[in-house]
DNA sequence: ACGTGAGTGGAAAGCGTTTGCCGTTTCCGC
DNA sequence: GCGGAAACGGCAAACGCTTTCCACTCACGT
């Protein structure tokens, strides 16, 4: 557990040079003694420590991500994406799971700043007129003020930076691909009830279907982000009138949950209905749904970039607009031109 | 960004007394000096630096986890019970992936390491004899002496607490249901190659199917943790003779692919052939795969859990023989008894 | 000879806590 | 009333680093 005395003893000079030499600094120092130092960190097996630097630099390389759910790949995905990016740069990504609650989504955040995390990138999704976003807000700019740079991977009413992927449009594509293949009747499978996402990604479909003339054959059901959600919404579907052409989820999860249900039920898919999702997750390919690929890993990735970089490059020209990666329709088996 | 400092100052006492009082110090207080700096804390809506308060007491409120993929749902299980622990006794999590290199779990380690986190969390299973483990038994040696606690979720050559399941004994009690639904010609899809978990299961199929006088209908071909591995083995045990009772494969993932395969192929499970995995992660309730479910998030909480306990009460007697978590069977529809 | 300045190295001031060690009081028991 | 022990509060020393400021040594130009 050899300190950078140790070290500086070892080599026969000062803290402040052995200082300076271990860490690049721009003060001259001669090659004999940065080799003595070398060499004597190296005997002693020196590895700073992250925590006094850290308290000195008055900011550390640790990048919090909070997510709803890490079990939920969705956020697996991004969190990955984080800390690839983290590692690659000498960071550390602290991770949290808020479930979805804004009071959480608060107090991890307290608790990053108090280690005085370099970055903290939210991940999940707000709630529209969440009670509780100003606080968030709040401590949002209190962080900033201990130099912790939020980064939100969706819009909401924080003061921060904003890199995401436009779920309105993901969903409108998604649309667009179904109506182009001839699909009239199509329901669309909701997310949880006052996400910002749900309402993002309904707009697209509904969008997309008014313009196609198709909004009295638009129908919207009740559904969730889950797998039971979609399965359950599937079922309704099934029970109430004849088959629809198509159905949309409002994810992958719930995406697979309705195909689950169709083919219990011995409907032939894509054969009677088409079904899709949003999302494009991993098990999206194993069971070859029709879907819209997000930029998950790249969101996560490209957020903990940024905060590197504004760590490295100064306080950075904060505000700007929020940055939108592309997302990519991936057709697949779910689907096909209605007969 | 009020200080220890700044409070004391607040309430006209000693930095000392402020410390006191903020951290419930067995030292006696006043109630009268108590409150004032109470308030004064409250007023300046002060909070402790962990950086600053981990440097001086030599140990954080920091536990790692170093997991081979965080999208792999079996790692992002195991997570989500370290973090849940973490958090409700007010630790952070960290989050490391080191996709299955154990150099990269060197490195991982050294860092949490810097951060004097309170314990360190391997998830992954090693490999047989890894001529690198010696060097990961090195590194986890050094981050003791500062401090760090390492545990282990699976067994392998380092000296550290070990919390784990037993792989040996899922994958024999699961050939073990099997056998007892009467299916003989049983082939086993092994898990990668080298791996601890992979050797381990595959000797609990053995096991079992040789107490059954099976032994010659046993048979185990390659495969992998993975969808595309199931998969492709599946599709070899189709070529190449006639069908087997029954396909049980090294985990939930690989058994989903195997799953698929047949299905695509026409073949009834578990009509014709039954199918079964190992894990019980999320995906097997969706496609009501037959599977023994490990304690993934028990493990992940428990390891946090000793962490979070060795922290306060001291230096426990480190040692101890490996704690094994019981695992269940949990029979779903993707098995059935033998025509 | 003598200022000048680049090249080098060190002393020391923090960063924000916790805590051991000491003074004061204050309070009891006798 | 007196001695001694609690009770209470402060000083200051760490913890391990970064960085500012200063001092010194040489070449160098004049």
């Amino acid at each position: 557990m050899a300190s950078l005395a140790d070290v500086s003893r070892e080599a026969g000079v000062s803290v402040a040079t052995a200082s300076r030499v271990l860490n690049g600094a721009t003060h001259p120092v001669s090659a004999d003694t940065r080799s003595r130092v070398l060499a004597a960190a190296e005997r002693l097996g020196y590895s700073p420590s992250a925590l006094a630097q850290a308290l000195v630099t008055r900011t550390s390389r640790l990048i919090g991500v909070i997510v709803s759910d890490i079990v939920n790949p969705y956020f697996s995905v991004i969190a990955r994406g984080v800390d690839d990016m983290s590692t690659r740069a000498g960071y550390v990504t602290m991770l949290s799971n808020a479930d979805r609650r804004t009071s959480s989504e608060i107090t991890r955040l307290q608790t990053m700043r108090d280690y005085r995390a370099a970055g903290v990138i939210f991940a999940g999704s707000g709630y529209v007129d969440d009670p509780r976003t100003p606080e968030l807000a709040k401590a949002v700019a209190a962080a900033r003020e201990r130099g912790v740079l939020s980064i939100s991977l969706t819009e909401r009413d924080i003061d921060c930076p904003v890199i995401t992927a436009d779920n309105r449009a993901a969903a409108y594509d998604l649309t667009d691909h179904l109506v182009s293949q001839g699909h009239r009747r199509i329901v669309f499978v909701e997310g949880p009830a006052g996400m910002v996402a749900t309402e993002q990604r309904r707009a697209g479909f509904l969008d997309r279907m008014t313009e196609a003339g198709l909004r009295d054959l638009a129908e919207c059901v009740e559904g969730g982000f889950d797998f039971e959600a979609g399965h359950a919404a599937a079922l309704r579907v099934l029970a109430s009138r004849d088959l629809p052409d198509a159905i949309v989820a409002a994810n992958d999860e719930a995406a697979v949950g309705a195909l689950n249900a169709l083919r219990q039920a011995r409907i032939d898919v894509p054969g009677q209905v088409s079904v899709a999702g949003i999302d494009d997750l991993p098990v999206a390919r194993f069971v070859g749904l029709t879907t819209v690929s997000l930029p998950l890993y790249e969101l996560g990735a490209m957020a903990a970039r940024r905060v590197i970089d504004a760590g490295t490059a100064g306080p950075a020209p904060e505000p700007g607009p929020p940055v939108v990666l592309p997302h990519r329709l991936v057709p697949r088996e779910t689907t096909a031109r209605r007969p």
